[in-house]
DNA sequence: GACTACCTACCTACTGGTAGGTAGGTTGTC
DNA sequence: GACAACCTACCTACCAGTAGGTAGGTAGTC
């Protein structure tokens, strides 16, 4: 039940996000964002201070928001084989609306030149995303769906990252069906190794 | 043999080519670049007359040189096996080289913000690399050494990606054993996967 | 009267890029 | 050997545009 007036608030987080995700926290500016929510670029800072403050929240809100929508899968899918494939779908479904990143593998790439408070926020989403991937993967090894060797944890890192690597990859070569053919040979891999 | 004076051309590539891999190519500007080198920023428009031409031949000179390196990883050593762990020790020289990142990692990310002739450099990176790639999963495949689900085309893909995403994640974390550890791991799974 | 949600007007710092100049070297002609 | 013509490798000074941010005002609501 999303309110038939969205707040401006929103409004720009909304906007700041769609720009993050697809130019970057580096190319976009208060002026871009206030265009496309139809303020001016002085009122933003009647929301957010600063634009490191902007920053903060908006990884804030997507960390908690894709928190969710692991929730979601998990209380939707009880095999660890299918909560994977729903994780990939994520990703999918984030590069199909406007060819957009995630926005922590954006961020992450961006790193050296972000002010403190939002690398925090970059590191926790990595944190909580592979948290919940190394349960997932450790169920699979204690029920045999998923096959791998070493520790669950570090299969978790590797399926993240290779995950964020296919995306970039297929949104350079407006390709989605690169990300998609990523994330079905790591299922696959998954499902027969030793 | 190097010369004993490296022309100004060249460390301004070799300076841009740091800024680009650390900060990325909207985060910088002639003025850095300029400051590094010890000459003006207008000086640098004598070399390169724009930035998008600096970017073009900077990822030219990259990619050629990349080239390189996976000529002498193919001439050094036979074994399919030895060549990716090879391909991964690139990843980590870099990385360790203070704390760069994949030029061709970096650039796609920005890929939305970039001039059309960077894009097409970038590509042709990803080109070369996984075709590379799939010379050695072909092989691998041949001689039994490797053993992958699907087309060696796209093991190569996903192989190339995770290492790239891997190294995002390695850098934010300032622990360059994630990148190690996620190599060892496909590396593994390339060994053992039907 | 206090608060919210904006606004105009403005600031300083910086961006990529240009114009025009200069010091010093090389080349060609007589 | 003298001198013009041209080159490279920079320089200072400047441009329009944009960055993030600030000060102070106004109209409407509780």
């Amino acid at each position: 039940m999303t309110p038939a007036t969205v707040p401006t608030r929103e409004k720009l987080l909304d906007a700041a996000e769609e720009l993050v995700q697809t130019r970057g926290y580096n190319a976009f500016s208060f002026r871009d964002l206030a265009k496309r929510v139809g303020i001016r670029a002085a009122s933003v800072h009647h929301y957010f201070p600063s634009k490191a403050d902007l920053g903060r929240r908006l990884m804030d809100r997507y960390r908690r928001s894709f928190g969710e929508a692991l929730e979601a899968i998990s209380s939707g899918a009880r095999d660890p084989r299918r909560r994977l494939e729903k994780f990939v779908g994520l990703f999918r479904e984030t590069l199909r609306r406007g060819d957009r990143l995630c926005m922590c593998g954006m961020l992450a790439t961006e790193y050296a030149t972000l002010p403190a408070g939002i690398r925090t926020e970059v590191r926790r989403f990595y944190g909580d995303s592979e948290a919940w991937l190394t349960d997932v993967f450790n169920e699979g090894r204690r029920t045999g769906r998923l096959r791998f060797a070493g520790k669950p944890a570090a299969a978790a890192r590797t399926f993240f990252g290779a995950l964020e690597g296919a995306m970039i990859a297929a949104r350079a070569f407006g390709d989605e069906r690169r990300l998609a053919s990523a994330g079905q040979w790591l299922v696959q891999a998954l499902k027969t190794t030793a």
